[in-house]
DNA sequence: CCGGCGACTGAATGACCATTCATTCATTGC
DNA sequence: GCAATGAATGAATGGTCATTCAGTCGCCGG
């Protein structure tokens, strides 16, 4: 029985393996939500993981892959579930709307989340320019896309750029996670999708 | 003549003064954008400043109070000349184009102190709470009562809330600028500012 | 000239903390 | 039982700076 025993040994091992990592993420984002990256120690991320401090480079490469690994695993769910959600929605507006919720659901759901991604992650240049010429492009495409479907659909002004309106888009939604994040005021995130989009879509003139 | 001399005095001694804080402070701003700020070291300011390390520490408390006098001379720049530019506009639409174009004029004009605003400033949740309760907030208020007094004009939509459009204009100017900072094509940031408006204005629906 | 003042210097100090690695411990196959 | 394996530990290391402060320098009034 080598193959039944040796997939046995790998649910055995790999489902702890797989918790631990997650663990020390979901650790790494609480404590550098409420401290700060650069304040952060990683004994600190292992204390709250339940771990010592050097089980969390048997997991992670440095204290800035924690962060990468973060980013890197909110974008891909994120463009993930964008690309899923957008695929049973036909109508142009519909589509931004869905795109607007998901992202303010997303973060609307975990602060600690929220915080890191809309602060701790741009704290150097560096990160950033990294961050923007991936997943963060990605993001931006999907909504760009979206955008310029719907001028072929005729719904919405052909005179835009798409690419423009994206940025517009996406910062406005941007704005408004932050907003909530450093807020004291308990709101749910979500509901400001609609007032977005509808502001975009509608115009601000008479 | 105490009077007369007591004042030359002041000018000769203070100008010098002046200047090299200024100096530490552009230099500041200089390698803060290009290392980040947790990169930077306070040796590296002054060397660029011209000056020795101590001497930083007789303009300034600390490193940290490098970054935050960078954010306060900035907005309080930036407040004041908003005030004066929208003295003499009265047309809502006019208004807030001229909003627009200051914010992106001045962020356009000068790389490092793009860069320096736009990420090393929110390198951490503490900072911002600390900084978008006073300036940050003064600033928005401007953008809102701008656009609640074109709804009493007419010129705007009333259903739309002042506080969700303002920061839906705000968020997407921090876009244009954040996107234009990051790349690599120059371009000029203030022509960013019409397109922005514009579409805010007229909508992307038909 | 001289004495004193204050701006400026930069080497020395003292914390701090990411990362390493010798050791312990638990589990596995035989 | 008993090696062998490798995951986990956490104390020790080494390097990095922010900040300080004893001393230098140049200027000014007398």
């Amino acid at each position: 029985m080598p193959a039944a025993s040796a997939r046995r040994l790998a649910a055995v091992k790999a489902t702890p393996a797989i918790d631990k990592r997650d663990a020390i993420l979901r650790a790494a984002i609480k404590v550098f939500a409420r401290h700060g990256y650069f304040q952060s120690q990683v004994a600190d991320v292992a204390r709250v993981a339940g771990v010592a401090a050097g089980t969390v480079y048997l997991y992670f490469r440095s204290k800035d892959d924690l962060l990468v690994s973060i980013f890197e695993r909110t974008m891909k769910d994120a463009i993930d579930e964008g690309r899923a959600a957008l695929a049973d929605v036909a109508d142009p507006v519909d589509r931004l709307r869905r795109i607007a919720r998901l992202h303010l659901d997303r973060l609307g759901r975990d602060r600690d989340l929220a915080v890191v991604m809309q602060v701790e992650l741009r704290q150097s240049i560096k990160f950033m320019e990294r961050f923007s010429s991936t997943h963060l492009q990605d993001y931006l495409n999907i909504i760009r896309r979206t955008i310029s479907e719907g001028q072929a659909a005729g719904a919405f002004r052909n005179d835009v750029s798409p690419n423009a309106a994206a940025k517009v888009l996406f910062g406005a939604l941007d704005e408004m996670a932050t907003n909530w994040m450093l807020s004291r005021r308990k709101y749910a995130l979500a509901g400001d999708a609609d007032v977005v989009v509808d502001l975009i879509i509608g115009g601000l003139g008479r």
